[in-house]
DNA sequence: CGTATGCTTGATGGTTATCAATTATGGTGG
DNA sequence: CCACCATAATTGATAACCATCAAGCATACG
């Protein structure tokens, strides 16, 4: 409830340089896919590029929702204190991945979010984002586009909800995977950006269970630990009896 | 899997006549409150009423969706069944209440929707809508503000998920009550218009689960049942732990 | 009046929350 | 570079909750 204790919002955050969306190693994920060469143009100049180191926040539940984001590089977790005392995580945001979405139709952010990496993304600011909007229907039709791409996703984390802690882990993995390895035939070794407490938040359980899910993977063989680095083994296998 | 034994959807829906939206007492509730006079006028012309008997299906999951509706009166259900034979109830729509947004940004419907009571709805046809969306902002704004609120509900029953059964259902009849009572401090009896089942797929649990919970409220004096109406006494007292 | 569907109740086992305690890890300052 | 601290991860024991299976009852509907 001390909020200074925890207070590392970022006063200054570092601010990039624009080089263009063209160079955006991104684009293939972010929203441009939607848009035209002139729509994209557009938004470009729009968009300001900034920099969080590892544990800033990136914006905090009740502020003025002024702005929604692309993560360029890092990883973003969003997330509330619910009214019981438990962190409940909305999600975590990797390369190309779109946030603050979820607050695009309120006056304030309804979560925190924080980086949980060095961190790089684009800021979008909604006042600017509405002018583009009213006059161009790919830019109107892609917020809605982007919301139902949310609802789909807490969707499916309902449906998921009454799997064991087990399998649900598996398919946690088995998205971050897809998310965090370029492609998936290469190696799929990379280094958890978070923690089993966020993992738990996120999955509705306790951290306790999250370890010995994930214990039980390593003495099972699905995947292997090498200090901090996990890599997935044979997933497929292990999600095949799943019907997703 | 047999689809035919079950294959209630309606071929001729009856259509009711179109009185205007100013005498329909869904009004207050209706998309229309996002509205001004001109875009209400608008809405009106493309607004087509139809009347389902219970059982009937309004839509079907895999068919194109080509409309979304308001609920005049009555009560439909959104489901869907998934890969492992579970049904998935995405949402009890009541009077005043949008359905058929969590499939506007697809091809398809996502779901099935059935009428669950003799029901009146009002279907929004997309290809008309999106006309009018190109030109009113009010417009385009309010299909974000609706699937917004979709992600805003299902959000909610995630978090609610990991409470005990009866605290779920306790939250889900508190709600029920919201939608189905005129005014709050009215009488609070109504019958149920969605079977137990209904209620389990909704909740993700078993419906001897929902079955014993509902038994225990009343042995507690939280409910009462008189045939197949169901009366609220003291849920607020009950609630009221739950940091809601 | 028979059948289908929904509802009710009991017994049992599995999964996870909970509480408690210990070990590892990373970062900081001396 | 090491000692120290805070945080994260681990492990064990116990109890609560719910799924599951099985069987019987109620209700509606033709």
């Amino acid at each position: 409830m001390n909020q200074s204790i925890d207070d590392r919002m970022n006063p200054n955050p570092g601010r990039a340089k624009n080089k263009g969306c063209e160079s955006c190693k991104t684009i293939k994920f972010c929203m441009n896919s939607w848009l035209d060469k002139n729509a994209v143009d557009a938004m470009e100049r729009i968009m300001k590029r900034k920099v969080f180191s590892a544990g800033r926040k990136i914006y905090r539940r009740g502020n003025p929702s002024q702005s929604f984001y692309v993560v360029q590089s890092g990883t973003v977790k969003v997330e509330r204190i619910l009214g019981d005392g438990r962190h409940y995580v909305h999600g975590f945001y990797h390369s190309g991945d779109v946030f603050g979405i979820e607050s695009f139709c309120h006056q304030s952010y309804c979560n925190d979010a924080t980086a949980l990496d060095d961190t790089q993304i684009c800021a979008i600011e909604r006042s600017q984002f509405e002018l583009l909007s009213a006059t161009n229907p790919q830019v109107q039709k892609m917020i809605s586009q982007l919301i139902s791409s949310e609802l789909r996703l807490i969707e499916k984390r309902l449906i998921d909800r009454h799997l064991d802690v087990e399998k649900q882990l598996l398919i946690f993995l088995h998205d971050l995977t897809k998310r965090c390895c370029e492609s998936f035939s290469e190696d799929r070794r990379f280094s958890l950006p978070m923690s089993q407490y966020d993992i738990a938040s996120y999955l509705g359980v306790r951290h306790e269970s999250v370890c010995r899910a994930l214990k039980k993977m390593q003495r099972q063989g699905v995947t292997q630990k090498k200090s901090k680095n996990i890599e997935i083994i044979n997933i497929d296998n292990a999600l095949s009896p799943l019907h997703l």
